[in-house]
DNA sequence: GATCCATGCGCAACTAGTTGCGTATGCATC
DNA sequence: GATGCATACGCAACTAGTTGCGCATGGATC
């Protein structure tokens, strides 16, 4: 129930609708934790039917009402707790290391693809965090302490980018060495 | 259904019972994705239904009896049309992120805990990678074809877990700077 | 004026994955 | 001789997450 835990987390940070909600999954937050429109309203639903947040409906004009949610002391309290608990080992899922373990039995050619495509990937996501790191934390020694889990999330991502993108580079050089080729990286991206 | 196609992979390596299947998921394939027994049991039970495996009754004296799955011709090409298949991007999803970000509205220590505890996970992680990697590849530029994809992606493994190592020191270095004393962390570990 | 896109909510049906239990054997340990 | 562990399979009930659709408005584009 960690995505519950992630919606307490955005909305302590700002009240919003489930549009809202789930546009931020697309951006910041979700930069860790993904989910869809239709989870998010489904997890605000059971979370204001446990009184971890409550709603109003807002009417706007141009556009259709919306509901804005706001965490309830319960909510505040549940967040805290959730702290406190003992965080499990990480779930690491990689479709594309299935894909390698497969060379011998596929495709190497397209399992070269795969790869040089999560390349690109990586340099995207990379530039994006860096764009960020550069407009929120223009200085790494001036963090405010309330900013300072983010800005270790953000961290976080952006070595976990340029891991893989190492790894990707890794790849690449052992099983197609040319592809390395700054040109053909640069074309193809 | 990625998770059937690690099973493919799996059985494409060696033919496996599905209890030694749920053993290998808690050790080297598992390194990149986790299953547990029962949901391997169903997910088998389907393939079988959809051709892609078949098993054959083992009688074993002092022990139960086992069913041995293999690919039949049907899952092998099931298999190598996976590997033509494009792949999405990665779904991460850390809870200790979600934790990190809750800092302004939880317990600091309790977090910072977590993070030591994650921090001792990864140096034990890499300590069973690099054991790994020295058996089975002592010369890395004598890495036989057919075992490449297996080796890029156990050093995929080192990597991630590098990096999670030098996350977690970051943050620790952040929040909590003495906690980087090594007698510290050795004495927790 | 038609089509597309962004805003905004949600249901229904499905698949994937988790948790907890049950069954059975044999060996080793207390 | 009781308890626990490894081997070996699986069901039932649940929660989590995905996919596809529907409804409604207004502004921008073709």
């Amino acid at each position: 129930m960690a995505l519950e835990h992630a919606i307490l987390v955005s909305l302590a940070e700002r009240s919003a609708s489930g549009y809202e909600l789930a546009r931020r999954f697309d951006a910041s937050i979700g930069n860790f934790w993904k989910a869809s429109h239709q989870q998010i309203y489904k997890v605000l639903g059971r979370m204001e039917a446990d009184k971890l947040v409550e709603s109003e409906l807002i009417a706007q004009d141009g556009r259709p009402d919306k509901k804005v949610y706001a965490l309830t002391g319960e909510g505040r309290a549940e967040l805290a707790a959730f702290t406190t608990t003992p965080t499990g080992p990480e779930v690491l899922r990689s479709d594309l290391a299935v894909k390698l373990r497969a060379l011998p039995f596929g495709d190497r050619d397209a399992v070269i693809a795969s790869v040089r495509q999560r390349h690109a990937d990586h340099v995207a996501k990379l530039a994006d965090y860096e764009a960020s790191r550069a407009r929120f934390y223009p200085d790494a020694s001036a963090v405010p302490d309330e900013q300072l889990g983010a800005w270790l999330v953000l961290r976080g991502g952006i070595r976990a980018e340029q891991g893989g993108l190492e790894w990707c580079e890794e790849i690449l050089q052992t099983l197609d060495p040319q592809a390395l080729d700054p040109q053909a990286l640069g074309e193809r991206r």
